[in-house]
DNA sequence: AGGCTTTTTTTCGAGCCTCGAAAAAACACT
DNA sequence: AGTGTTTTTTCGAGGCTCGAAAAAAAGCCT
């Protein structure tokens, strides 16, 4: 059952308030605080002082615009990218990247490297992780004391506390407990996250007018992934990291798909599904690893002229209609993002998939569901981290329970 | 965004907490509830000593087993059951049933009336709803200004805020807001509930232990729906009840279903599904409405011997099973509860259904995937509005923000 | 320049709320 | 009747937020 309310968590909850305001507001004046929390400018002057102090918050000139005005100007209120740092590691096919950013999100440092992430075994890639992340905390500019929170994102699925990766279509390696190996390593709390997860948190804090409440990112590429957004919140299984949208019956008995099964919705709209099916081999054919490029010629080829490619491309814009039209019966239609080299070929996609879509529940107002294309997932996923990673410090760092506060506090005082 | 925590909230969450605690325990001293709500003993002692004082809970004699221990006894706390009621409303198939709830849950008046809901025009199918109330609140025996919350639940889907019914199976009606008719008709606060949600209230509440955080509860009737409990909370669409697995497509293209489209798992396991099926009728026939003694008798004949009956239901487990395979995908495996007419023939149904299901991704764990079976919904969904109601005037009624507190508090001093 | 207006921010006292410790209450046991 | 045990209440302390008023920091106007 839901705990009772102790006198000490409204301070802290407040002051966590307060630094999502700012976060999201990038400089709010006090005023503007109260405005937008409903709590009373004598409260906002006080939290803020105390953050001041604490060198978490630091005011800022005010915004150049304001000064047409009368009475006494807005004092901006700034997060001090010295406060904390944070650092995002993003693991995806035969592709490692890492950076550090600072508290108010500036990226500070970065470092990337292809690997074999297929071929590598368990201890060679928990040791090529461990390495790119120790040699950016060692970069003498950082202070490795401020950094506060390690955000991992990975292809695949992982757990619901977002600790392990479980499954991964990079590796034929499972359940690795990346953020206890990396808190193990380096003493600083980590998360273990799923990429699709973060392309969604990175969609929600790039443009928040569209993806507001409710949204799913759709991630077109070899595999098919989804992050999904219900009411503000980010969706997850009970148990792992959920959202499957992929593996989410298209046909039953049909194509056989990565996972093993049949009829999945990714075994006619995955990359190799696409492939396999434009060079009319068998559904049952074995995947295979398609580089973008080819995908890129396969798309230009489908565009020129009808063939079998551009049949490939109807069957895969069918699945995912018939998909969303599930996932629509259950959730409400909502606005989408496809995201991924796919995406880039949406044009060949969208017209079999609105056809599907309109045959189902969920596309009863079919016309009304509007998709967004953005063919590069590794940016996003790398923001989505960050900016977990910063809600975590903000949250549990900043405004922490009662007993951690004091030595949390001192630790960051400028 | 999430609004700052006022002081006021504080003592008015609490409260809210404690109510929920009783309720859930049924005669908790002082001391289980310090336990269970995290809160000190001298919080609960105060807040207690208001609630009995306006006249919301009463004390107890102590259990009959606590006896036996040393030491000062505990004083159970229980609701006061004259500190409200509420009233509920369960719209089905040709029948409309009423019943009146004291504030601590036991029916103190009910009745039932047969129509004719598929042809009933409007004005009459609403008629018929708030004469039926009104007949419950002119009772004598009722303190009418106690009724603080009515809660109707109707088959069909109704939007997400609970206020209006968008279509049902049982009408050819769409659109009636139920919830604003009978307030504005009554004066008291309604809502207009999902049938199948209604249910999933009702097994949280029965079985807490096997229904607590994440679990999904499937009505087996003429139509299929769906109520969806995810972390311990009712799962609703963005927009409507939402949860229409029955619309979930199964085989695009595929049997004509009762929503106009083809393919839906209804389509399938419906009972006039499982009914054209076994008569070897076209996948194309139109749904004809079958009574449940009929589907009583199709399902002796497929217990009996192999034949197209037989058929029909290895049909329908296996349009659930990759249904249920879909929606695991999504949001991993949990514990199904198979409700209404059709759930008395799950032996027919259960073995298609696991096989379906282990061909799906979410099928991984089959074997403790595990089902429970319920033949009849209407109870359910009677407890469901209750205790809907019922929470509603915990946290509302008896818990309200500060302008509110007075006037309600004060009504209800006994 | 100096006073006035406007807007933002801080200060201050009041009113609640929760908490811990201690006291009181209510019983069983000896 | 006295002692031990457990529950419940009482009481003072410490925090928090709030509203009102004061202070601060400008622009505006004569």
């Amino acid at each position: 059952m839901s705990v009772g309310i102790r006198h000490d968590d409204l301070r802290r909850r407040n002051r966590a308030m307060v630094l999502s305001a700012v976060r999201r507001a990038g400089q709010p004046s006090r005023t503007e605080i109260a405005a937008t929390t409903g709590l009373s400018h004598s409260t906002i002057s006080a939290i803020s002082a105390d953050l001041i102090q604490e060198g978490i918050l630091a005011e800022s000139k005010p915004s150049e615009t304001a000064s047409l005005k009368r009475g006494r100007p807005q004092v901006g209120l700034a997060l001090n990218p010295e406060a904390a740092a944070v650092v995002t590691v993003v693991l995806s096919l035969n592709f490692l990247s890492v950076a550090v950013i600072d508290y108010a999100g500036q990226v500070i440092a970065e470092e990337q490297r292809r690997l074999d992430t297929l071929t590598m075994p368990r201890d060679e890639l928990i040791g090529e992780c461990t390495a790119i992340v120790r040699r950016r905390l060692e970069d003498p500019d950082l202070d490795v004391a401020s950094v506060a929170r390690i955000a991992m994102g990975i292809q695949g699925i992982t757990d619901s506390h977002a600790r392990a990766m479980l499954w991964s279509p990079i590796t034929p390696l499972t359940d690795i407990p990346f953020a206890d190996i990396l808190e193990h390593e380096f003493g600083i709390p980590a998360t273990m996250e799923n990429d699709c997860n973060m392309m969604a948190v990175a969609l929600q804090w790039r443009d928040p007018d569209r993806y507001r409440d409710n949204f799913i990112a759709i991630l077109l590429s070899h595999g098919i992934g989804m992050g999904l957004v219900l009411k503000g919140q980010l969706f997850t299984g009970t148990h792992s990291s959920g959202g499957e949208f992929g593996h989410m019956i298209h046909r039953p008995g049909g194509a056989l798909c990565r996972c093993g099964r049949r009829g999945c919705v990714e075994a006619y709209a995955g990359n190799y599904a696409i492939w396999r099916s434009a060079m009319k081999m068998s559904e049952d054919a074995e995947p295979v690893d398609v580089g973008d490029a080819d995908m890129g010629a396969l798309a230009a080829k489908a565009r020129e002229k009808d063939g079998p490619e551009r049949e490939a491309y109807r069957r895969a814009g069918e699945a995912l209609g018939f998909g969303l039209g599930s996932l629509f019966a259950l959730i409400d239609p909502a606005p989408v993002a496809m995201v991924g080299v796919s995406a880039a070929a949406f044009d060949l996609i969208e017209p079999a998939l609105r056809e599907a879509i309109a045959q189902t529940a969920g596309g009863q107002h079919s016309k009304s569901i509007s998709f967004d294309t953005e063919p590069n997932e590794l940016p996003l996923i790398r923001e989505g981290c960050a900016m977990r990673a910063l809600s975590f410090v903000d949250q549990e760092i900043f405004a922490p329970g009662v007993q951690a506060r004091a030595g949390a506090a001192g630790k960051n005082v400028a």
